[in-house]
DNA sequence: GTCTATAAACGGATAGAC
DNA sequence: GTCTATCCGTTTATAGAC
């Protein structure tokens, strides 16, 4: 017997995880509180009750997304990154990584942006500390250019979230079928962003 | 007599602007559907149907409260910067003014970028429209820098949405009463933002 | 101009059959 | 697991008095 109704935890059903993808992208394009149960469900070929046999509320599917989605920006992007010692290729890597799981075709990377407010106080704080980690992890990245010399003279918090600005913006303009590859604009990115906080721009 | 009900026009009384700056409020802390007439009724000391007397209905609230953010951004980001023909003056006085626009206490502007799925889309292609010869000024001011050789090698598009994405975020993160002014995170968000742009680096 | 009262529709959620 | 039917609170919007 699968055990539903415990989104929070790691071990998920494919068709649960599948509720999430296909409920974050009508959220993506609707918002959260324009979407109603229905339409989610007839998404996933249910009819609303039947959806609730897989949740307990729509809060409680709001955050399960968004669990779902730090999970893999936890696993493709801060965690390979940490390995690498080197600040300046760790910078690399987290703009690479990051830049790709929001031009992928996944939409619960931009639920967790984008539909905060749709939380419960306690959820909400729980997904904001974890995303903390994860600011705090670029800004010692930038620390660490300091240390070395290398970063130009820039506040690490404005420019930490100078970064996260034009990372988080990508979603909502980078189309697939566009005249730019999603490798052709990450890569543009990488040198805009490093070229603005590194000091030798003569190289990027 | 006052001739309230047509909020797309110019002209409009200081009470109706009034209703458009705290609905404004309202909508950027809990979302355009999130929020109920009637909160915003008692924002502005009114009933729900006192308040219907100053607007046709929520959706036209909310474009009334774009064409008023959208005129804010004409006159007080572009226009002044569309005087200015040296183009890296140009670029600094754009991030500089959008800049103040977005973390003055005015919260309409954020409207803009947030709420454009709550129009209707008529009105939506209309605001989109018009924030689209924005996005070609900035992107033009970018060219005349590469024709001025004064440019890195990146490509406009994506630069432009860069800066957006940086500008734009500000809003979400920026407290007034933080460790930083407002003037101070403008001007390091123009030094990383020309840094990631602009050639000769080590003037900035 | 602003109010009270109410219409009309919708949305989240559940009961209980199969 | 999935459905039909339904409950009940909330919301947008309006009618009509003052």
């Amino acid at each position: 017997m699968k055990t539903p109704k415990k989104p929070a935890l790691a071990a998920e059903s494919d068709r649960t995880i599948d509720i999430y993808v296909k409920a974050a992208e009508i959220f993506h394009e609707q918002g959260f509180d324009a979407t109603s149960m229905s339409s989610i469900a007839a998404a996933v070929d249910l009819t609303k009750a039947g959806l609730y046999y897989y949740i307990e509320s729509k809060e409680d599917l709001l955050f399960a997304i968004m669990n779902y989605a730090m999970e893999r920006l936890e696993t493709m992007v801060i965690e390979p990154s940490r390995q690498i010692a080197d600040p300046r290729q760790r910078l690399e890597s987290i703009i690479t990584r990051h830049g790709r799981l929001l031009t992928e075709g996944n939409k619960a990377i931009t639920i967790l942006t984008d539909e905060i407010e749709g939380l419960k106080p306690k959820h909400r704080k729980e997904i904001l500390d974890r995303k903390r980690v994860y600011f705090d992890f670029v800004r010692e990245t930038l620390e660490a250019l300091r240390a070395d010399g290398q970063l130009r003279p820039v506040n690490t918090t404005v420019a930490t979230f100078s970064l996260f600005g034009t990372l988080l913006w990508l979603p909502r303009w980078f189309r697939p079928d566009g005249p730019l590859s999603s490798e052709q604009v990450i890569e543009e990115i990488t040198r805009i962003a490093s070229g603005g906080l590194l000091n030798n721009c003569a190289k990027n």
